[in-house]
DNA sequence: AAAGCGGGGTA
DNA sequence: TACCCAGCTTT
C-alpha cells in the first residue's frame, strides 16, 4: 500500500476538528453493529434529519437482527414508509435473516462478509466494519468523494473508473494510516463525511468558515472547489400519466387498498390501485366502472414524474387478490409512501363526507385542488 | 457504463 | 427549477 497523498498533518487536523465539531447524532452514541447498520441503511441517499426522526422508533421495534428477521417482509416495508428506496427495507430484512441463518444472529465483522449481505455495498460494509469493529477500511460515500476530490484536486469526472480508482486508493491508504491514530478509522471515516456535510458543501463550499484542512486543499488553492467533483449531467425525469382508483365498499365506509407488486416502483408498499394511463386502463385493470375525478396531483421521482389523477371507482365483481378494505381509522394508521398520501387524504375526506357529499365542499381541500390543478396544466 | 429506485432540503 | 443527499442492484 502506497502512502497517502494527503499529508499526515492534514489527517490529524481533520481528526482534531472532528473531536470537537461532530454533531451528537443518535447512531454516534453506540458501537453496537446492528444500530450502526440500521443507521447506515437509513442514511443511504437520505438526509440526516430524515433519519433522525425515524431511527429510534425503528430500533425500538426491531432491536436486533433476530427481531427484524422474525417480522414479515411487508411489515418492515410499512415501517419504512416515507423514507424512500423501499428496497432498502426488504434488503435489510433479508440480510437480517441471513445473519440469523449464517452468523448465529450476529452482524459479521469482516468487510467481505458484510458486503455479501443484500443491500450492503462497499460503502456500507466499510462504514459498519470501521465504526462498529474498528477495521482499517474506507467508507467512501458522496461526502467523502467530494472532500477527497477537492483535497486532491481531481478534475476528472468522478464517475469514470480511473478517477474513482484514484479516490478509492487514497481512501484506503488514509483509513490504514488512521488505524494508527488514537481515534481510529471509524472516527476518520466519519470525520471525512462530517466535513462534507458541514463545511465542504456541494454547491458552496465554506472554505472560509474554519475548514480545518484548507492549507492542504488543492481545489481551494486553485480556486475551483465549487466546481468539484465533476459529474455527468443527469437526464430529465420522464413524465407518466397515472390513474388511481378510490373504491368504496357498498356501505361507503371502507376503501380498497392494495400492496404494490414486489418487483417494481414502491414495491410491496401499500397504495390505492394505480395504473399507468387514464380511465380506460384503470377500469380494465381493476375491473371497475370509473366515475368522477376526485383529485389531481403530481409526484416527482428521480427518474420519472407522476401526473396522477384519482377517480372514484365501482367494482364490477370481486376485489383483486390480496386487496384489503380499510376504514378511516385503519387507513390513517397504515403507512403509505408519500406519492400516495394526497390520494389517501382525499379518500379519507370522501369517507368523512359520506354518501352524496362532494369533496370540493371542503374549502381547504378545494383550494389545494385548484393549486395543484394549475401546476398540472399541460404546457404548450 | 447506465439505469432504476424515493423523498425532501436548499440555493 | 436544478441539484444533491451517510448508495445498491441489475442490465
Amino acid at each position: 500500500m502506497a502512502a497517502p497523498a494527503l499529508p499526515q498533518a492534514a489527517q490529524r487536523a481533520l481528526l482534531r476538528w472532528y473531536r470537537t465539531a461532530a454533531r451528537a447524532l443518535p447512531w454516534r452514541r453506540t458501537r453496537d453493529p446492528w444500530r450502526v447498520w440500521v443507521a447506515e441503511a437509513m442514511l443511504q441517499q437520505t438526509r440526516v434529519e430524515a433519519v433522525r426522526q425515524r431511527y429510534e422508533e425503528f430500533l425500538a421495534r426491531y432491536p436486533s437482527p433476530a427481531a427484524l428477521a422474525a417480522a414479515a417482509e411487508h411489515e418492515v416495508v410499512e415501517a419504512w414508509a416515507g423514507l424512500g428506496y423501499y428496497r432498502r427495507a426488504r434488503a435489510l430484512w433479508a440480510a437480517a435473516r441471513r445473519c440469523c441463518a449464517l452468523h448465529g444472529g450476529r452482524v459479521p465483522a469482516e468487510p467481505a462478509a458484510l458486503a455479501a449481505l443484500p443491500g450492503v455495498g462497499a460503502y456500507t460494509a466499510g462504514a459498519i466494519a470501521s465504526i462498529a469493529f474498528g477495521a482499517a477500511v474506507p467508507a467512501l460515500d458522496g461526502n467523502a468523494v467530494r472532500v477527497l476530490a477537492r483535497l486532491l484536486a481531481v478534475t476528472e469526472d468522478v464517475s469514470r473508473v480511473a478517477a474513482r480508482r484514484r479516490l478509492e486508493t487514497e481512501a484506503a491508504a488514509l483509513a490504514l494510516r488512521a488505524a494508527a491514530e488514537p481515534d481510529g478509522p471509524g472516527a476518520w471515516n466519519q470525520a471525512l463525511m462530517e466535513l462534507g456535510a458541514r463545511v465542504c458543501l456541494p454547491r458552496a463550499p465554506r472554505c472560509d468558515a474554519g475548514c480545518p484542512v484548507r492549507r492542504w486543499c488543492g481545489a481551494a488553492r486553485a480556486g475551483i472547489a465549487a466546481e468539484l467533483p465533476r459529474k455527468p449531467a443527469r437526464r430529465a425525469p420522464r413524465p407518466v400519466q397515472l390513474a388511481v382508483g378510490c373504491t368504496l365498499d357498498a356501505d361507503r365506509r371502507r376503501v380498497l387498498v392494495v400492496r404494490r407488486p414486489a418487483g417494481g416502483l414502491l414495491g410491496l408498499a401499500w397504495a390505492l390501485p394505480a395504473v399507468e394511463g387514464g380511465r380506460a386502463e384503470l377500469g380494465a385493470a381493476l375491473g371497475a366502472r370509473v366515475g368522477r375525478e376526485l383529485l389531481r396531483w403530481r409526484h416527482a421521482f428521480t427518474h420519472r414524474v407522476w401526473h396522477a389523477r384519482l377517480y372514484q371507482c365501482t367494482l364490477h365483481g370481486a376485489a383483486p387478490p390480496g386487496a384489503r378494505w380499510l376504514g378511516a381509522a385503519a387507513l390513517r394508521r397504515r403507512g403509505f409512501p408519500t406519492a400516495f398520501r394526497p390520494a389517501v387524504a382525499a379518500a379519507l375526506e370522501l369517507l368523512r363526507a359520506g354518501r352524496g357529499a362532494h369533496l370540493a365542499s371542503d374549502p381547504r381541500h378545494a383550494a389545494g385542488r385548484r393549486q395543484r390543478a394549475a401546476s398540472e396544466r399541460p404546457r404548450g
